[in-house]
RNA sequence: GGGCGAAUACCAGAGUGGCCAAAUGGGGCAGACUGUAAAUCUGCUGGUUUAUACCUUCGGUGGUUCGAAUCCAUCUUCGCCCA
């Protein structure tokens, strides 16, 4: 894998680069949906390439591993010939799930140890373990394992996980310079920085993280509980550190304002559910500000979604038509909503990117924040 | 013409003397959702700008009772059955 970074921006730390993968370039920055269990849900591949331009999307480690199973996945050559979608594919390492299924694992120095949500059975993860699964699914860029302490952790519970989370990193940075790539092309390895909202420990993990060396590196831990104002400044403290030859990539955020905060501090990448979900929920994010589908004021809209939208879907369909399809649980209303809000977050990032390398982001920025953040 | 049964909030439908502004479901209104255990979850849904408070409601009218959606009489409407 290799990155070029291509522009800064004038009166800001954002950047614009290209992301070179054996399957395909990434211009950064870049938004990546999730497709957590191999499928973007609701979305078909072509949409997703052609009306949403994605250019590369997630999987999750835990999730494939446990459905439909790694045999599974080595016997079909791997995700990308699995699910048909042929551009890169990052794996998320099943961290987060350490954190959001809290209640049915535990956590030791040999690794985590889940009980599936799906049928209680018991599966432990290794940061070895992980690699070779993640190896097995063939994902272009593999995340570390680590653990992700909620935002409201104290001092000396963030200390202790952030030490696990290094030595878990040493361990599965280990096996994957042991280890190649299965089906023959190269796969990178990110290290996460953790420390929850301390600067002290920020730092000290950002360092720690970098002296890797690795094709990219990666923030964790944000957005889980903590004040938008935190995060902010727990991406500045370890941007300032991080290597700005290589990518950064943003763990699960966020809002489109969140997004834009995060590039104007020097983020690349980002993931984050809240477009498909919160879309599959009835919400839209446009330029103009926020949505709510349901809401009875757009049952006589018959405008479209947006006018200048950058999808098909946004001027095919109307507002009111829209709402209908919500009220009446139509499959087709979440389809909708998810290419619709998937595709104004690959605007969003490619807008930021032309300012960036126009040398105007700096003017842009304050413009669009406020007009993505209007409720409508 | 005769007999039986039923009428409850937007809809369906519990409740058969006080704990009833009235269960539950649907519908409606609004909110939440950030590396997806989520096509999920939460709140509200007679009125009074807030309410553990008051007012108006359970087909109509008139009674019984300290007290009625609940009991009685009668009327109206609907359904079923018999001629």
């Amino acid at each position: 894998m290799d990155f070029e970074l291509q522009a800064t921006a004038p009166g800001s730390a954002a950047r614009a680069g290209l992301i070179t993968t054996d399957h395909g370039t990434i211009e950064t920055p870049i938004f990546m949906p999730v497709g957590t269990l191999g499928s973007v849900k609701g979305v078909h591949q072509h949409e997703l390439r052609d009306d949403v331009k994605a250019q590369i999307i997630l999987g999750n480690t835990y999730h494939l591993y446990l459905r439909p199973g790694i045999e599974i996945l080595e016997r079909a050559g791997g995700l990308h010939r699995f699910n048909g979608w042929e551009r890169p594919i990052l794996t998320d390492s099943g961290g987060f799930q350490v954190f959001s299924l809290s209640g049915n694992r535990k956590l030791t120095e040999e690794g985590a140890h889940f009980r599936s949500h799906i049928d209680g059975s018991r599966h432990l993860f290794t940061p070895e373990g992980v690699v070779d699964i993640e190896r097995s699914i063939g994902a272009d860029i593999m995340m570390a394992l680590d653990e992700c302490p909620p935002g409201t952790s104290d001092y000396d519970y963030a200390r202790k996980s952030l030490g696990l989370t290094h030595r878990w990193l040493a361990r599965g940075w280990k096996r994957y310079k042991e280890t190649e790539g299965r089906y023959g092309y190269t796969q990178a390895y990110f290290p996460i920085v953790q420390g929850c909202t301390y600067k002290d420990l920020r730092t000290e993990s950002a360092k720690y993280v970098a002296d890797f060396g690795a094709d990219g590196n990666a923030i964790g831990g944000l957005a889980v509980g903590e004040p938008a104002e935190v995060m902010y400044d727990m991406i500045e403290v370890v941007n300032d550190i991080l290597p700005k030859d290589k990518p950064r990539y943003l763990m699960g955020v966020g809002t489109p304002a969140n997004i834009l905060e995060a590039i104007d501090r020097g983020v690349d990448m980002m993931d984050c559910v809240m477009p498909t979900r919160n879309g599959r929920n009835g919400m839209l994010f446009t330029s103009e500000g926020i949505m709510n589908m349901r809401n009875k004021k757009w049952a006589d809209d018959f405008s479209p979604i947006q006018e200048d939208g950058p999808s098909y879907v946004d001027r095919v369909y109307s507002r009111a038509y829209l709402r209908h399809l919500f009220i009446s649980q139509e499959l087709l209303a979440m389809q909708i909503a998810s290419i619709h809000n998937l595709a104004f977050y690959l605007w969003l990032v490619g807008e930021a990117r032309r300012h960036i390398m126009a040398g105007d982001f700096d003017v842009w920025k304050p413009v669009m924040l406020e007009r993505v953040t209007r409720r409508l």
